[in-house]
DNA sequence: GTGATTGCAAAGCGTTTGCACCGTA
DNA sequence: TACGGTGCAAACGCTTTGCAATCAC
């Protein structure tokens, strides 16, 4: 089968291989594995990160079958691509819809925010600019509060 | 000399090689073609793209120095580099201090835009998440005037 | 003249592809 | 049982490094 439905799927790393499933895709070994290291993670993770992280749950896990998850849970939006000043190569669980993120400059520890407002900033620059404004991407980075009271 | 000092620059193509000069490097016929070819241009290139178009002024120019010269107008703050859904290799002129970018999907053409007050919204996902926020990033996507004028 | 800079070739590194074997459905 | 998925090895593309020749100062 080759009908990869973008059906939304929830974070939980059991709605995950259902959606895996329910998009034709078989439920290995390897598969699950990942799942399970990218869902619990609180941070990005790079592929090499990801295969060291989940080879201690499965031994046998080859790099390419990390790459291949990692395409496939792209496509259908179970996680995304996290692009930092010191490289793009990380995902992160979840996708809300737009680009929202707030990352720790320390631990690495990543959330999504919502509730922008920024609709009146939008008009603005589409009236300077002439451009049809389509998409934003916004990214807070700073210090989550373990960071910060550690600096202190 | 290894005293590259980070001098604010302007924007234009001489002040770029003022600016060269001023931190210790050597004006060579590499650097200032590379330098006419991202000042010159509308829109974010990668080292390829630099390659090709600088080699129709400097035949002899070798890839390797176009990346050597980004490297260094990085580090002086003349180009920064562009994050982008289809990736992250390339690089336009101008820095402004933070990431403030506005970019056509169409043509590519980028523009910075300035005067986001977002100040509230950082005091309120500060609260909320107990980070201390340090920078931010905020890009916008869409259709320059020439590319939606085109489309309709 | 001297030492920074160059272009070439080779190495490095992360990612993708080809393929025979394996295991899920 | 069929065929999608796997791990290995090799290929790939982009970027960096080593080096002798070159050129800006």
């Amino acid at each position: 089968m080759n009908t990869k439905t973008l059906s939304p799927c929830s974070e939980s790393e059991q709605d995950w291989l259902d959606c895996l499933k329910a998009s034709g895709y078989r439920l290995t070994k390897p598969r699950r594995v990942v799942v399970e290291t990218l869902a619990t993670s609180q941070r990005a993770l790079n592929a090499t990160e990801i295969f060291d992280l989940s080879r201690e749950q499965y031994p046998s896990l080859g790099l390419v079958s990390v790459y291949r998850t990692l395409e496939k849970l792209e496509q259908l939006g179970l996680i995304q691509r996290v692009h930092h000043p010191d490289g793009c190569q990380s995902f992160i669980a979840g996708f809300t819809g737009h680009q929202h993120l707030l990352i720790c400059q320390g631990c690495g520890k990543t959330e999504f925010f919502e509730g922008d407002d920024l609709d009146l900033l939008f008009e603005r620059v589409a009236q300077q600019s002439g451009y049809q404004i389509k998409e934003h991407w916004l990214q807070l980075f700073g210090l989550c509060s373990n960071c910060h009271l550690a600096s202190d």
